[in-house]
DNA sequence: TATTTCCCTATCGGCTAAGCAGGAATATAC
DNA sequence: GTATATTCCTGCTTAGCCGATAGGGAAATA
């Protein structure tokens, strides 16, 4: 249960890999190759990054992708919010109408409990953190 | 992302059903009819409840299934754990064998990190808790 | 013996995730 | 201005899981 999709990992591993390169370029066959990623299919987990607004991409020669903000500065819930949506652990959470009990439904507050718990945890890890492999949060 | 499956959903009601039924046996179709699940689907759900040794299934005219233990004593975290295996991000955090950048992979304790976390939430929270609608944990 | 209920096994359809392919747009280099 | 490197877009295929159903066997009661 509550497993996390490859693509979430992949992105997860490509900006640790951009954080470390503080700022240089780095193209989509250099962060597959040291993170071992399917080129192509890192192609897209780097849209998603760069419609989020995490990272920036420049064409043509010399070309790639780098960091928009500083590593410190991007809380990890960014990145899964990038690929995923939202952290939701059921629809119901954000549409209750989806319940056929009705808002009598007693396992949705403890939904939204476990919610707002994960979030916290991963607004409070920045991936600098991670890029540190600093355990402690911020 | 972290979408909880329909099969725990499931799991989770049919425990608050009996919850309220205080020892009462209950069967399947009392169970599926009050809580609207597909009847064939939820014996399945029963079966992994009781092979967790939650609920006790007796069969025969007059049989049903019975919780085992009070719903202050069953922690969520259990019956989570029945219907799933266990709470883990990602599958590495057991067998680290299965990422292929070895030990030093960061994101590694950031995952183990969020699996602790959630796993304390369902810790504290017991299925009394959700029967009455009690969401501050115990 | 008949009935009720849990129990076991197998199967099906639909959906999503993971990865691949091909090419169009754009920036640099010579 | 032609070649090259790179991001970007669009669509496709495959495999696996999830939800649900079907049919019947085993046990307990009446
Ligand atoms: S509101 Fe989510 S299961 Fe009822
Ligand atoms: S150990 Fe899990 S991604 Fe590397």
């Amino acid at each position: 249960m509550f497993s996390v999709s490859a693509r979430t990992q992949y992105a997860i591993r490509a900006m640790v890999c951009l954080a470390r390169a503080e700022g240089r370029q780095l193209t989509t066959a250099e962060i597959a190759a040291a993170e071992q990623i399917p080129p192509k299919y890192l192609e897209g987990i780097m849209t998603a990054l760069k419609n989020a607004g995490l990272v920036s991409g420049e064409r043509g020669k010399h070309g790639g992708f780098r960091l928009l903000k500083a590593p410190a500065d991007i809380p990890m819930l960014r990145i899964i919010e990038a690929l995923d949506g939202s952290v939701m652990p059921v629809n119901c959470v954000h549409t209750p109408d989806l319940c056929s009990l009705g808002c009598s439904c007693m396992p949705r507050q403890f939904w939204i409990g476990l919610k707002d718990v994960i979030d916290a945890y991963m607004r409070d890890h920045s991936l600098q953190d991670i890029a540190e492999g600093n355990d402690h949060g911020h």
